[in-house]
DNA sequence: TCCGAAAGTTAGCCTAGGCTAAGAAGTGTG
DNA sequence: CACACTTCTTAGCCTAGGCTAACTTTCGGA
């Protein structure tokens, strides 16, 4: 009987910088979406979403998110109205919306495997942005199976 | 019976922004995390850690390592002796294997919830990073588990 | 109505982490 | 042992995403 586990060997060079390459891709979009879905919960909750209040939740400040809106402006996922808070496009929308259910899921599944609420919300801001298509399936698999063995 | 669950009200805007902060502080350390982290797979497996080959497996230009390297160096993660490859400090080893050990257990609770192989290792590869000292416990427990249960 | 507070923008700075192109420095083989 | 090839570094560039300080614009209450 062996005591310690073989080391598994190195992946292929290529498949391994696919991986951190994708990884790297998911780092860029992630400030977007992290804004798109706070953007879409403060006109939900508000009826406005203002940059001083994005600020505030993001824990920024009032600059870097006059700088953050330029660049979603530019890639057509915000408007703006001076004074007269923000607006999503429907792509914004759509992106808000993706990100909001990926968000909710990605908290449930992990409260469902263990882990206390307040940390799973933690958690969650950045593993959503990692979380493949095929994860989010496997994690609302697990929870059907688990309301149903419930 | 309602249809539509009623929509969870937002966080405290501190709460909030702690997290934010937390996932930004995330992000940095990232690429520290998974450098090291393939040093010391290289040092294992080859027995030595050039950067040209972790050009090759970061899917990154050699410029970039160097800079990259030089950054590790100034943070006492990483020596260099010059065409003899690279080598870790004690920080850096403890870093090493604290990622590998965290990377390894997030793939191994992927495929247990039910994710594919090679998908679990590419989303192991984002996931990481953003899942804290709690959440790494609850997925040995989930592993355990699993494994008592057979 | 006006004037101070709040909100937003602008300017100027920084670091991390990317890139290409060009040059310097080892390495190993004929 | 020389020279071609590989490896590494340097220089110069870029974008994202942070910051502070100073300015402008709007809003609302006295
Ligand atoms: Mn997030
Ligand atoms: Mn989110
Ligand atoms: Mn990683
Ligand atoms: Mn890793």
């Amino acid at each position: 009987m062996r005591r310690t586990l073989a080391p598994r060997p190195l992946p292929p060079a290529e498949d391994q910088a696919a991986r951190f390459a994708r990884q790297r891709e998911a780092d860029r979009t992630a400030t977007a979406e992290d804004y798109v879905e706070l953007i879409a919960d403060l006109l939900r909750a508000d009826g406005e979403a203002r940059a001083v209040d994005i600020a505030r939740r993001m824990g920024v400040s009032q600059a870097t998110v006059t700088a953050t809106i330029g660049r979603l402006q530019r890639d057509g996922l915000v408007e703006t109205k001076p004074y007269r808070g923000l607006f999503l496009t429907d792509a914004g929308r759509d992106m808000a919306a993706a990100a909001k259910a990926r968000h909710e899921l990605v908290v449930q599944f992990l409260i469902a495997v263990g882990l206390d609420a307040e940390t799973a919300e933690q958690d969650a801001e950045g593993i959503e942005h990692h979380a493949s298509e095929a994860a989010l399936q496997a994690f609302e698999r697990f929870l059907a199976a688990r309301k149903a063995a419930g």
